[in-house]
DNA sequence: GCATCCAAATTGTCAGACATTTAAACTCCG
DNA sequence: CGGAGTTTAAATGTCTGACAATTTGGATGC
């Protein structure tokens, strides 16, 4: 483990991918322990604050933890889905945001992506998860739900029907797009009738899920594709006329 | 911008947070510049490196970027596609290995997500993603290939077909799902039959995308599936059987 | 007007110190 | 002998102050 004297990026930096490579390669297993700082920034020839920086980074990145204490310091971390998910989700929001994409393409994905899910959870859907897609129906019917609120119960309805699919590695790689797509869907104003018809499609998607009809619910989350399309059109032309 | 005095966490990692939450708030614009490392020291009433140990960390996380000399700083980072690729792909190839995910279910997953990109590809693929997936099939019937460099070529392949969909967001989740499963497929030992059988399918997948064809591409990814399933648990099995 | 030099601002790095936390070793008493 | 309390040592967390390196922009001189 050994950085490049010719380098010219921070030291802190190279010190970090010299760590993380041995981590990401499985040099080190999960809940090794690192090197102590003080013996990191002799092994590196550097100081204690150089190497604070380089660990912080990797501590940023889920990487590592650290312990105070007698027998603390800095341990490999088991990478966690729910902090993945999180990570993951975050990233993918602000990946939309800051390169502006619009709202087709978002859909696009998000559609597709859950449409493949969708046959794996009309097989295995437990109990529980048709009990949530139930409940998030029940609430989305709720008259006086404000728009927010909306979203927040279609984010969730549809985030049951991925886990319905029971893999965890489909849930990780379909949160980014389902969760991420929120903050634009909160840029559209739900009225009573559009509100009338994704519950009803949600009602027809949870129904063949229940029935374990996948055909069906391929239909009706195509329906709900197109719908969704819609309204973002609609929504994008009503800003664009405000603006005029 | 304010920090909990009482909170427990460390100093570095309540300054990154809330640095953080008014990036990804969008407080701040895509390079705007944030206060000098003296500046933040003193509104958050901490020293500097514990100031430099937060940018540190908003920094791994491709947040920010910095800049030295007299007009330098730290500056609101625009995150890109590509950036954000790798990060996915670390991150997934990390959580596949570190927990323990069993082929089956990281196989099915990237052949779900990818068959929802087929149809999509075979509507939009330029000749580019032909070409490229043509060139890639071309490399996997050269005898003599590793087989590393078997698997090399068929991650490409397998991106190709998902870049063909022409959706940005699609392509970065697929990442994920695509690349981090390499490592699993690493530890299969392709025999001549088999890679046969997969460029045979390959051939079929990429003439049914060049020929527009969604229903003929699905249905030999489906086939895909199944045999890389059964490669799969073949080698398991010969592992247990070697390690009986 | 142009090239050169210098000053100022800012991040990068270092050294050393003290504070805090934690667990293990030790001590002392019952 | 054992348990409870105490001490000690190791480690991270934080601070102070300093200097180095880099970059910009203005001052200077021609």
């Amino acid at each position: 483990m050994k950085i490049d004297p010719k380098s010219k990026a921070d030291l802190s930096a190279q010190i970090a991918k010299a760590i993380r490579d041995s981590i990401v390669s499985g040099d080190m297993d999960v809940d090794a322990r690192l090197p102590s700082e003080a013996e990191l920034s002799e092994q590196f020839d550097v100081s204690r604050p150089t190497v604070r920086e380089a660990l912080k980074r990797l501590a940023a990145q889920n990487l590592i933890r650290t312990q105070r204490g007698a027998t603390g310091g800095a341990f490999v971390r088991r990478l966690s889905y729910e902090e993945a998910y999180a990570n993951h989700i975050t990233t993918s929001t602000l990946l939309l945001s800051m390169n502006a994409v619009d709202f087709e393409t978002a859909c696009e994905a998000r559609f597709a992506l859950e449409r493949a899910c969708a046959p794996l959870s009309a097989t295995r859907r437990s109990p529980d998860h048709l009990a949530t897609m139930r409940a998030e129906i029940h609430r989305q019917a709720q008259p006086g739900l404000s728009d927010e609120s909306f979203c927040d119960s279609d984010v969730a309805f549809h985030r049951a029907l991925v886990d319905g699919a029971d893999n965890p590695v489909l849930s990780y790689q379909l949160a980014g797009a389902v969760e991420a797509m929120q903050p634009l869907m909160n840029m559209i104003t739900f009225t009573q009738r559009n509100r009338e018809m994704i519950v009803s499609l949600h009602t027809r998607i949870a129904d063949a899920i229940e029935a374990q009809d996948a055909a069906s619910a391929d239909a009706a989350l195509f329906e709900l594709t197109t719908y969704t399309l819609d309204l973002g059109a609609q929504a994008m032309a009503a800003r664009a006329a405000r603006n005029a």
